[in-house]
DNA sequence: CGTTTGCATATTGTCGACGATTGATTTATC
DNA sequence: GATAAATCAATCGTCGACAATATGCAAACG
């Protein structure tokens, strides 16, 4: 009975679950950008109160999913050029400091399932399933960033890469050039798992660069 | 009447105002560390309802001044060990890249200003005004995130900015070695100025790596 | 015809009271 | 004394109402 306590603080919070439906239905594209969100029409939906919904929009404003145009609106928040720099750069530099301590501080099981994850993602690329691909893409990420042990770090980065699939959704996401971006992978794991620091932070910095790269002339 | 527009959407949202009261009284230290929170006595002495309390108190939550315990009791955050080192690596981290963009982007004017500061920080370390140094250092490194012109990495440094504020409250801040310190400006904004971006980012980074090492050693 | 003023309306902001839920404390029972 | 049940205080969530505000439209005015 170690570690099944989880589910229970999170679930039963309203505004919570209610933020999970509204960031469900964004991410999916189901709300575009700019749509107008009725606070009441919410309310309905849900089939919670007033006040819940608000609660909940006000955490999806956090996240940057929905802005708030004070005394007048809620709406479903766009993604510009200027935006996407943003996203793009700043998550490089996130998880360029998450890979340099992970590095340093990652445990031996902690590597060991690193490395998992990218046979899985070799294995996906080569199957050719796309989507699997973007999926075990964050996973890896987001294990990098786990094994940095830094909870300050891991929130302003959840929020950055939730951001960044929400782009994706909005411009189209198009899979690229996947040798380069494995090799990349690869290399950036074996630093990690090496505990090489600096090239692990370099590695992932420059991967999250050509991206950046790919995504801007996407975008122009 | 150009530029009278700014006072009026933010300044009257009560749950802002209430939120910014109950930030000062933390910051200030009269809220200490484990103070629990009540949401009526709050809502009594703010003269607002508790649904306005509330939406104070996650907004501080977000912030990291305050915890909710959920269903139970919302109080006054903490700072360990472990979360001043997250502190202050993670604002290496910003500030480094903040230093980079702002050493490639920041416009004359913008360095000018980087400049003016530092002025001012030398004078007010010769003048021994302590507690001026210290502002003018926040504003040092709050110009320079300025300069990237990085909306989503200013709203991060904000955050982690108060934490860290927050946070020498807490531990009463000593101000330690000047000498240094200020050889340690005047180059960053040598480097910034000059539009040297990799040193600066090194600069900024290893600056406050010297601080995050006083300071745990000043907690152990 | 163009501009300004005032009004109607829709939506968000705030309030206060109420019951429900939860976690902690105290009491009762064995 | 240990365990279970009752009690309590605080938060969570709901509801209905009203106030504050922004926006669009229409009337008044030049």
């Amino acid at each position: 009975m170690a570690s099944l306590t989880s589910l229970k603080v999170e679930k039963r919070l309203l505004g919570r679950q209610a933020a999970e439906a509204i960031r469900a239905s964004i991410m999916s594209g189901a709300l575009p950008p700019s749509e107008r969100l009725l606070e009441v029409q919410l309310a309905k939906q849900l089939e919670v109160s007033r006040g819940t919904v608000r609660s909940a929009l006000a955490q999806l404003a956090h996240e940057g999913l929905v802005r708030q145009v004070a005394f007048t609106k809620w709406e479903v928040s766009g993604t510009s050029v200027a935006d996407a720099w943003e996203l793009y750069t700043l998550r490089a530099v996130l998880e360029g400091f998450a890979a340099r301590v992970a590095a340093e501080r990652g445990t031996p099981e902690e590597r060991r399932e690193l490395e998992a994850i990218g046979r899985r993602l070799v294995q996906s690329v080569q199957a050719g399933h796309y989507e699997q691909t973007t999926e075990l893409d964050f996973q890896l990420h987001q294990q990098i960033v786990a094994m940095a042990r830094h909870g300050r770090l891991a929130d302003q980065h959840r929020v950055i890469l939730q951001q960044v699939r929400f782009h994706m959704v909005q411009a189209g996401f198009l899979p690229h050039d996947y040798e380069q971006y494995v090799a990349e992978h690869e290399a950036l794991i074996k630093a990690v798992v090496g505990g090489h620091a600096e090239l692990a932070e370099r590695l992932a910095r420059s991967h999250n660069d050509t991206e950046v790269e790919v995504l801007s002339k996407a975008l122009t």
